[in-house]
RNA sequence: GCCCCCAUAGUUCAACGGAUAGAACACCAGCCUUCUAAGCUGGAUAUAGAGGUUCGAUUCCUCUUGGGGGUGCCA
């Protein structure tokens, strides 16, 4: 069988074959994936070679034709000089016939790579507060976080995951100074609500509150320290709205179809975090100043001076990061990549220097912070102290609600049982898939009335799309079968069919891309142009009513369409249905 | 004030420095007795402004304008 890749490799050494002057030992001839149906199957673009020959580099388009023809390559069709562009013309039975028997012999591998076995990596996202339900923000975390631990496995990376609940601080103790003056005894039970959503209330109960008396803020502050000290009152209603809390967030996460493999409370590593900042203060890494207050002094680098510890000695949100970082070293991992958006970029530029200056980093792994834009909402930034958010829970709802419509309207017949499983998965992916078709660096606007839909440049419609597939497969095995026969490639050949094939082609070089890239919307992007490249193809052939030979090649390479789209949909987090 | 990011069609988004800047939504005109119309076909509309680097710039550099984020002893 001839791969995709070993015709790439062949090109490229008749090309060198075709100069005689030296070329520069770290030359790389740069072979690319043609884009379009006149451009072949690859393109060799003469620029950079022009500039290291100093020749024209239509001039040497027109020397590699001439070269190259005289060469009579068995896998090539034809060879064009365009200005100066080379294009390659593979002939077609190869071409369908490497791709479709690649695809069908790797099956849910196709895409996947296993270069990079030695590689372990931790990932570490999502990190709610225990004082609030998670909203949009989290969600585009988790959905980054998720999608991105995905592509690495496909790359064969050793990936592990971490999870950090965010359980301490002054923003917990809001929500329980708030629902030890007003909570009346009411539990999530008692008040038939979610319990993220029941302690998230009293905080912004609170945050109401504290605008007309700001002596709120001060015992806030008091619960802390009394917290840190271990007052065993304090520590009893923390274990209880955590409990509902963490219930609650477990939940969503459910829904959401994510797990981690490791989960860290800040409740028991700022301890830690202290220790060190304190050891680092003996040996002078760092200062304490007359209020008490730790600080380290990091101007020479620009990033302005950092609370370590406050005059009280309570920690802050960076004590238990230094804590943190201790932990993740002892995993024996090559690198580290925290899922934070891009609202913490400084933060983090801080974080990894007092790392460095602690002496964290020598034995640590290599530490990433992969910054992704914030969600957006039409009147601006959310902001969870004013409850002004789309919480995940409530969208996810919506979601199904919608989707049950849609799927009732076109199956009424189901039951209500198959209608609400259809339904979940599918507001799953126009979910998971709206969030991931943007480039991660990119900001996110949302708004509730138009960015929720199942049409268009959807995840719905990418599952709609392999459903069509399902429907001919399935209606075709029905049919009297057909004895074994050899399948012959050269049939397909038509402008679409082409495409297609090339586009399939492609898949295995987008997950890399999209993984050392850290970009799940290469492949949300990928896909939707192979979906509209199918559904032109579907339009355009009756594959079942066509002529015994094609229909046989054309229904391998359906299959082979099918593949792609569920391996791709997978690692997108997005489940795909045969029906629809 | 200082630092970072962004600016593409009416809207939401694409485009390793490369060939004619692609989609989707919305709008207009078509396509279901034919494999699922959550679909397909056709139509109009865009690189904020001014310089520069380059054979070639939406992409790199500088300035201007307009947005966002940061500069917390919030997390």
């Amino acid at each position: 069988m001839v791969k995709i890749k070993e015709i790439q490799k062949k090109i490229v050494e008749s090309l060198k074959e075709a100069i005689t002057e030296d070329l520069p030992t770290d030359f790389i001839f740069n072979l690319e994936r043609s884009e379009q149906l006149e451009q072949g199957e690859f393109t060799f673009p003469c620029f950079q070679l022009s500039q290291v020959l100093k020749k024209d580099p239509k001039e040497l388009a027109r020397h590699f034709k001439k070269e190259l023809d005289r060469k009579n390559i068995d896998f090539l069709e034809k060879i064009e000089n365009v200005g100066p562009y080379l294009n390659f013309f593979i002939k077609k039975t190869n071409f369908f016939k490497a791709i479709c028997q690649q695809i069908l012999e790797e099956k849910d591998k196709f895409g996947y790579s296993s270069d990079n076995q030695k590689q372990k990596i931790g990932i570490e996202y999502s990190a709610p507060n225990t004082n609030k339900p998670q909203h949009l923000g989290h969600l585009r975390n988790n959905l980054l976080g998720d999608s991105l631990t995905s592509l690495f496995r496909a790359q064969g990376l050793k990936v592990s995951t971490f999870n950090l609940i965010n359980d301490r601080g002054i923003h917990i103790c809001k929500s329980m100074l708030a629902y030890q003056k007003w909570g009346e005894g009411k539990t999530p039970k008692s008040e038939k609500i979610k319990g993220d959503h029941f302690v998230g209330n009293y905080y912004v109960l609170f945050e109401q509150k504290s605008q007309e008396d700001p002596s709120l803020l001060t015992e806030a502050q008091e619960m802390l320290q009394q917290w840190e000290e271990g007052d065993p009152h304090v520590l009893d209603l923390w274990q209880k709205m955590n409990k509902w809390a963490l219930e609650g967030i477990e939940e969503t996460y459910q829904k959401l179809g994510i797990s981690f493999d490791h989960v860290n409370f800040e409740s028991d590593v700022y301890n830690s975090g202290k220790d060190i900042v304190n050891k680092a203060l003996k040996k002078d890494l760092c200062c304490q100043r007359e209020d008490g207050a730790i600080e380290i002094d990091l101007e020479e680098y620009n990033l302005g001076k950092k609370v370590l510890l406050r005059p009280d000695q309570t920690s802050v949100y960076i004590t238990q990061d230094i804590g943190l970082a201790k932990i993740y070293n002892d995993f024996n991992l090559d690198r580290f990549i925290y899922v934070v958006a891009s609202e913490q970029n400084h933060y983090f530029r801080v974080l990894f220097k007092v790392l460095d200056i602690f002496g964290l980093n020598q034995e640590g792994p290599q530490r990433e912070h992969f910054s992704y834009g914030l969600v957006f909402l039409p009147e601006g930034k959310m902001k969870s102290r004013e409850g002004e958010v789309v919480d995940i829970d409530e969208l996810v709802k919506k979601m199904e609600q919608m989707a049950k419509v849609e799927v009732f309207k076109r199956s009424p017949n189901l039951s209500p049982l198959e209608v609400s499983t259809r339904a979940q998965i599918i507001a799953q992916a126009a979910l998971r898939f709206f969030f991931l078709k943007f480039r991660p660096d990119q900001k996110v606007n949302f708004s509730p009335e138009d960015s929720l839909s199942f049409e268009g440049d959807t995840g719905p419609y990418l599952q709609y799309t392999y459903a069509r597939i399902q429907s001919i497969l399935t209606k075709n095995s029905k049919e009297k079968k057909e004895k074994e026969q050899e399948i012959n490639f050269s049939l397909l050949g038509t402008d679409t069919e082409i495409n297609l094939a090339q586009f399939l082609s492609f898949f295995p070089e987008i997950i890399k891309r999209a993984s050392q890239e850290r970009n799940p919307s290469l492949l949300a992007h990928y896909l939707l142009k192979l979906g509209h490249q199918f559904n032109e193809f579907y339009h355009q052939s009756n594959i079942l009513k066509s002529q015994p030979d094609l229909k046989a090649a054309r229904l391998q390479f359906l299959l082979c369409v099918a593949q792609v789209l569920e391996n791709g949909l997978k690692l997108l987090g997005i489940k795909v249905l045969s029906k629809m």
